[in-house]
DNA sequence: CGAATTCTTCGACGTTCATCTAATTACAAG
DNA sequence: CTTGTAATTAGATGAACGTCGAAGAATTCG
């Protein structure tokens, strides 16, 4: 019986916790990081993060995006969603459209992470 | 009609390519960084990274591995294989047993292509 | 209010994935 | 060559995922 991953929101904020001494990774920790990673891990979602990330403002709306990766709006949706609730977007709406904005700092704190080696630690 | 994720010998090697100077991120590019995010996203292999991090040589053998994350042998015997193809772990014969043991410089690679963004250009 | 636009949710479908047990291969030592 | 140990492969099963079209909110404007 596979362990399922939990939503974001039963996880730790930003980053993997507290990250004891153990010579083990804790297996919440492990799902906390793989969680991110896992929202991370779709080519359609990197794409959508270049293309936030080429804009002026890191940001773009739903109907943008589409056309960017083609595929229907409702996809769009399920992976900025996705993106969202991982920590690595803010959603914003403006009147008619939903403005969705790249935080940096929470890829960047993945990527130390990963660097670091600190969740194995 | 998803377009499924190749295998790593289809893709570049260690890690994303000759990222063109496009706004948005090739697809190619893409699926080569999201494999290799994938390989990393699941609680059970960042366990045994962790595990072979920890120890002196960075290596251990899959009978060793198995206790650790309490699945089966063929389960960690396939978790390893994932690992491996995705050039994070390398493999090796010793007598009866398989050593596997990290690449710390691919970590570093995915970690470095996120950190800078370089993914996106 | 009613119509138009943007976005999300719902329900369905096929694919991928993690896991197990059982069978198979690879190697070492009697 | 036979036995024993380590590791993988094969096949099956259930969960999770990506995708779509259709239907349902939310907001603006006439």
């Amino acid at each position: 019986m596979p362990k399922t991953l939990p939503l974001l929101d039963d996880v730790s904020p930003i980053c993997c916790g507290p990250l004891g001494n153990s010579a083990t990774l804790e297996i919440d920790d492990a799902i906390a990081l793989a969680v991110r990673l896992k929202a991370l891990a779709d080519p359609v979602r990197l794409q959508l993060l270049a293309y936030l990330l080429a804009q002026p403002n890191q940001e773009a709306c739903t109907c943008d995006l589409a056309p960017v990766v083609k595929l229907s709006e409702p996809t769009v949706s399920h992976h900025l969603k996705k993106l969202q609730t991982s920590g690595i977007l803010t959603k914003e709406r403006h009147g008619m459209s939903v403005h969705y904005r790249v935080i940096p700092e929470a890829i960047h704190a993945i990527a130390r992470t990963l660097d670091t080696g600190a969740w194995a630690r």
